[in-house]
DNA sequence: ATCCAGGATGTAT
DNA sequence: ATACATCATGGA
């Protein structure tokens, strides 16, 4: 494989492990093998790997957040690839000036400086989070393997062998008891009726992607299994609406807690109301450091 | 045992 | 538009 090197310094701040292990992505696995943890149980320089695009992609991180560096292994160049996936381009010193400051949002930041979000390609992206439906993370990440190594391409490379994320054409040759069996309970059938729906070009990124946020949330819920909050989640961590903020358990709680002035009953206009609370056009940033903060605190 | 997890859907109102 | 029951499954 070929290998390379990120700067950090040309990139900014940037932490790998609370980037790929904050519930936003499950196309990565860690190669030490270890089911993800919500702390810094270890030195925080794992590899993570993956197969996008048909190329594995191998990278981890060292010399801290700040002024360290980014190692990758790939099967191409995957500099461009990782920009991409992990949001490097982004200017990320800058979302967060132009983030309000109030007391959570403050420590969520503080606590994991470096976090990005990420831009997961689209297909496993949605069906991701359509099985994350009353499901701990932890068991997303269970569900996703489960899918890719029964479903997916293998790729073997230098003696190992790693496993596509399955395709929709791939999935949707899966019946709904195969998928229960992996464990997807209820939402087997909605993971195999949206792949059917995509493998068929009834309904594609195509028809989301581009539109005015809103309307983009509105039209994935075409989607089978995909309500507001799953809508919002696909657009956050794959097509780049970074306004978009998932109302989750975890930031409704933190809305009854710290901002119910913006419970307005819907989640349309609660919606609104904590994405302007949380700075508008980067809203979903600040969201997914909420997020990750409170469900790793104690 | 009972409760809960990054909710969505069908149905009744 | 909103309210409610129902939907699997494993871990605490």
């Amino acid at each position: 494989m070929e290998t390379g090197v990120i700067e950090l310094a040309d990139v900014g701040p940037f932490d790998l492990q609370s980037t790929l292990e904050s519930g936003q992505s499950y196309i990565w696995r860690r190669a030490d093998g270890r089911t993800y943890e919500t702390r810094r149980a270890y030195g925080g320089d794992a590899w993570y790997e993956t197969v996008v695009d048909g190329e594995v992609l191998r990278v981890r991180q060292a010399g801290g957040p700040g002024d360290g560096r980014l190692e990758w292994e790939s099967t191409t160049d995957a500099t461009p690839l990782l920009t991409r996936l992990l949001r490097l381009d982004d200017d990320l010193e800058a979302i967060v000036d132009a983030t309000p400051a109030n007391q959570l949002l403050d420590e969520a930041y503080a606590a994991f400086r470096g976090m990005r979000l990420v831009r997961d390609p689209f297909f496993p992206c949605l069906v991701s989070f359509i099985c994350s439906a009353q499901m701990r993370v932890e068991r997303i990440y269970r569900m996703q393997t489960a899918l890719r190594e029964t479903y997916g391409d293998p790729v073997t490379v230098e003696g190992r062998t790693y496993y596509a994320f399955p395709t929709a054409a791939q999935v949707a040759r899966a019946t709904e008891a195969d998928l229960r069996a992996l464990g997807l309970g209820y939402r087997a059938p909605y993971v195999q009726q949206t792949a059917e729906l995509v493998a068929a070009g009834g309904v594609t990124r195509a028809d989301v992607d581009g539109l005015p946020y809103e309307a983009a949330r509105e039209a994935a819920t075409a989607f089978v299994g995909v309500g507001e909050k799953v809508a919002d989640c696909v657009l956050l961590f794959s097509l780049g609406y970074l306004e978009a903020v998932p109302l989750d358990t975890w930031i409704r709680s933190a809305i009854a807690e710290h901002y119910p002035d913006c419970d307005r009953g819907s989640y349309a206009d609660t919606s609104r109301a904590i994405r302007e609370r949380f700075g508008g056009e980067y809203a979903g940033y600040a969201q997914t450091y909420v997020f990750h903060h409170l469900r790793t605190r104690s």
